[in-house]
DNA sequence: CGCTGACCCTGACGGC
DNA sequence: TGCCGTCAGGGTCAGC
């Protein structure tokens, strides 16, 4: 489920409820994760306040006096705030509970997410070698262009290489090479230098878009409150194979690169 | 070093 | 109804 945008959704929701709230005790009920969850893990967050609440790529990173916690969602999770105790329903693997009530809570079918606490977040090994993020300053044209010479993989699993630019998943990749008219199977290093601009400003619109609109709900993400994105409704091709190209009326491609599901206009996009 | 494919896991869905 | 194959928004890792 979550690209950037969601995840950036849930910070958001999140914020006002968990910022500045004390953890009285940490309910691992599940710690199979995509790394197991460390069991020493409650005991050091019991106490701790959080100071601060960030995301990085997909990431989020919850600064407390105890050390970073960081949370991936993996493809499946979600994270949601409760203000009442709630039964656990499956897949809930994870409760953070407040001092003065309230619950912050993990679900994660898949169990692709994980839930780690470092001291040192900035040299943890799965953020050290991250790239820039793409609504930063560091991704404009000429940072992509020279990360893409010599390059021979498309440009659709260059996007979504976490070393190169953080944040663009699979729904995201299709549709700014949508946006940029740029066929998803172009080798990365063969693309002229005067459509770095175009893409690298489709690559940010689609994520502040989806961002506005609550993130995009395939199945079942829901923001920090609980609610899904309305993002998918301005989905122009991803899932929309065989449907008319919104510019020109084509039916969409369909076609698996790296092993992932890809949507293209072959008239469009070159 | 760059790149490919296997793999981690559960659930939903369509075909038979 | 039930079984089976396929697919799903993430990422790491081994091997060439």
């Amino acid at each position: 489920m979550p690209e950037l945008p969601e995840v950036e959704t849930t910070r958001r929701g999140l914020t006002p409820y968990v910022v500045g709230r004390t953890i009285e005790r940490v309910e691992v009920r599940e710690p199979r994760l995509r790394w197991p969850v460390a069991t020493a893990l409650p005991r050091a967050l019991a106490g701790a306040r959080i100071g601060t609440l960030e995301r990085r790529a997909k990431y989020l990173l919850f600064g407390t006096d105890a050390g970073t916690l960081l949370v991936h969602l993996g493809m499946s999770g979600s994270l949601r705030y409760l203000p009442a105790p709630q039964e656990p329903a499956p897949h809930d693997h994870v409760d953070v509970h407040f001092a003065g009530g309230g619950t912050l809570r993990l679900n994660d079918p898949r169990r692709f997410g994980s839930v780690l606490l470092t001291r040192t977040p900035r040299t943890h090994p799965l953020l050290e070698h991250l790239g820039p993020e793409p609504l930063g300053e560091a991704f404009d044209a000429d940072y992509l262009y020279r990360a893409s010479r010599n390059r021979r993989v498309a440009i659709k699993q260059h996007l979504m290489n976490g070393r190169v630019v953080v944040g663009v998943g699979n729904i995201y990749a299709s549709e700014a090479l949508f946006r940029a008219r740029i066929h998803p199977e172009r080798m990365a290093g063969r693309i002229a230098r005067a459509r770095f601009e175009p893409l690298v400003e489709a690559v940010r619109d689609v994520l502040r878009d989806a961002i506005e609109e609550g993130g995009t709900t395939l199945r079942n993400f829901v923001g920090g409150d609980g609610e899904p994105g309305y993002f998918r409704a301005s989905l122009r091709v991803y899932e929309r194979a065989g449907l008319p190209c919104l510019d020109c009326g084509a039916p969409i491609a369909r076609r698996v690169l790296g092993q992932r599901a890809t949507y293209y206009c072959p008239r469009c996009q070159r």
